[in-house]
DNA sequence: TTTTTATTAGAATATAAATTCTAATACCAG
DNA sequence: CTGGTATTAGAATTTATATTCTAATAAAAA
């Protein structure tokens, strides 16, 4: 079977994700993932076939991370008051993911997905954004009929509000609990609720 | 006075705030700035001293200009209700200075002022930071005394939130007029009124 | 008109980083 | 024990791009 790698596929990620968050997709070189790795860069290349899918997968696993979890609960959101319980999954995320939330949200997802990126990448982030758009379609059907920005305002609502809030205190700090009243009261004022 | 240049160092920076806020920072090489302000690659060495300068005059640049609007506008705010309309100077930045709010939004600011950067740009960027802080410190001591955590809430209900619900849309789009209401009515939540 | 000089223009060079390549290594199956 | 093979290890190569350099140019001043 060979000689035994020193580190699976999923701590390469982690390794590099680590390092993405920290200094950012650009200075996210080969060399420095291999070192914070602690592998050779030789050994890189036997995992991922290029740094383009390196960079892709950092963004696709945390952002597929999140989103599972965001549309699973939003997918449960049926009140304004639900709307702004389930909007706190976002510092929540960010206190428990840290540098998943810091790729998320302190980084452009061009950088980590190029416009010449393989196909297979850049549709997973097609699915991911479609299918984030259209989890927001359905909350705001729910919450805001009739309302023609309903989509807009809900988006603002339930991602750019908490996202904006988190995004004070990352890359450096984590959200502090204090702020998840401010981020649901808030939501329920952009949804028009109280 | 020798041949005349073609462009100034200010179209210049606006050329090159152009780019870096469509491709990102990274891909801002010398040749695709050069290119999009129609100039060799060598004049761009007479307006600027390096590439990393060039990307700082980016990135400063834009925060001075929508910091004089913040700092002006938040050192008038005396009640929650004036937060509220406040807090709308962030989308409305993002209408007319599109490009530069990509770049301040869209972005971070370590991708522009590398650790590495020159002493005079890191400067000017930290005290601009300070300045900031200071401005919601102020803030939130007129609206929230004796709140200990009333800093943070004050920033979430100022920067965050605003630059939450315009990064929805940026940087493809601009956020539309419709979404201030929401956002004023989530920055009066945010900070306990109503 | 002639001289001066900042700029254009883009080729040449330097530099940094991605990728490939060769050899050595360590485990497993037989 | 031995052969097969995936991996380590890191050097060599390639590629991309920042920077420098040389010559030509265009306007202003003398």
């Amino acid at each position: 079977m060979g000689r035994p790698a020193q580190i699976s596929q999923d701590d390469l990620i982690a390794a590099a994700t680590l390092v993405a968050a920290r200094l950012g997709p650009a200075a996210a070189s080969i060399a420095a993932i291999s070192k914070a790795a602690g592998v050779p860069t030789g050994s890189i290349y036997h995992r991922v076939p290029s740094r383009d899918a390196l960079l892709a997968e950092i963004w696709l696993s945390a952002a597929e991370r999140f989103q599972a979890l965001a549309l699973e609960t939003f997918a449960a959101v049926r009140t304004i008051e639900e709307a702004a319980e389930a909007a706190l999954i976002t510092p929540r995320f960010a206190r428990e993911h840290h540098a998943d939330a810091v790729v998320l949200n302190s980084h452009r997802r061009e950088e980590f997905i190029r416009a010449d990126a393989p196909e297979e990448y850049r549709a997973r982030a097609v699915r991911l954004g479609t299918e984030m758009r259209d989890g927001i379609g359905q909350v705001a059907a729910r919450l805001l009929p009739g309302d023609p920005k309903g989509k807009e305002k809900t988006a603002v609502a339930l991602i750019g509000i908490p996202l904006g809030a988190v995004r004070v205190f990352l890359p450096q700090a984590v959200p502090p609990v204090e702020i998840d009243a401010a981020i649901a009261a808030a939501v329920r004022a952009a949804l028009g609720g109280t």
